[in-house]
DNA sequence: TTTGAGATACGAAAGTTTTAGTATCTACTC
DNA sequence: GAGTAGATACTAAAACTTTCGTATCTCAAA
């Protein structure tokens, strides 16, 4: 086995995570559900003042890396995540947990907590979560 | 006021966030508590195979942007963090939470245990750990 | 005090990310 | 079917990250 790009390689060599702007782009799409180069430009904040040659082509590296893909209608393509905000959430706080908590979810939680910025609400609202987890595991 | 730099900016632009490299060797730093070029460079796992210059550069950088100060010891510099990790972590997950779940920390821990990976007891120690906080916020 | 092993300083190449310009294409209107 | 508004394709500059080479420095042993 070398290690030269092949078929089945969709990047060069590892990341399956976000950019900064990419992830910025997900975002808007995740909010969309889908949609253009434009309606994706229009979601940025007014400060952005991306071109709109820039946000097409953030689109064309995304859909390169296979986080979306496109499909033509009329002139114009309409890009769509390929996949769920959710299921990149979940991926995100695995590299995350390795690369800065030991590999141990429950350390990355204990810092989260301990975050004297954390509203009592948000407390409770996580111990629900947790509560609700286990019953349904041992129920 | 003008955009250009000054002494109290750190950086040029923003990012008080390490990058994938620099929390590599931040990582080793705050294992070892302080160390040399070599040290970090000899905790590095075998297959790395990262040049002496490189490591040497690598902190160099991480001095430049603050997030370690070096001493003179004889005719080498011994760097040590400037922030502990704890701190980083704290900011990373706000950082994340921001970028990747609304500015909601519950929903990063819903996504965390609603993840099938997760082990029973990694789900027991993180209930136990908002049971402590909420005992002692309300205690 | 010469010398050499091992360290730092500096500069820069290579790779990646972010941004945008120019050329081209396409549907629609006249 | 020619013109045009608005879209895509292509190319590349600029900024940042990662890596390492060369030159220089420094302690200590001979």
């Amino acid at each position: 086995m070398d290690t030269h790009e092949r078929d089945g390689m969709r990047q060069k060599k590892k990341n399956d995570l976000l950019t900064e702007v990419e992830l910025e782009f997900m975002n808007e799409l995740w909010a969309l559900g889908e949609g253009t180069v434009r309606d994706v430009l229009d979601q940025l904040p007014e400060e952005r003042n991306l071109a709109y040659t820039s946000a097409a082509t953030i689109l064309r590296i995304l859909e390169q890396k296979d986080f979306v893909i496109s499909e033509k209608e009329g002139k114009r393509h309409i890009f769509k995540p390929t996949l769920a905000k959710d299921t990149y959430q979940t991926r995100t706080l695995k590299d995350l947990s390795m690369k800065l908590f030991d590999d141990t979810p429950a350390s990355l939680v204990a810092r989260l907590v301990d975050d004297a910025d954390l509203s009592e609400e948000a407390l409770g609202q996580i111990r629900a979560l947790v509560d609700r987890r286990l019953k349904n595991d041992t129920g």
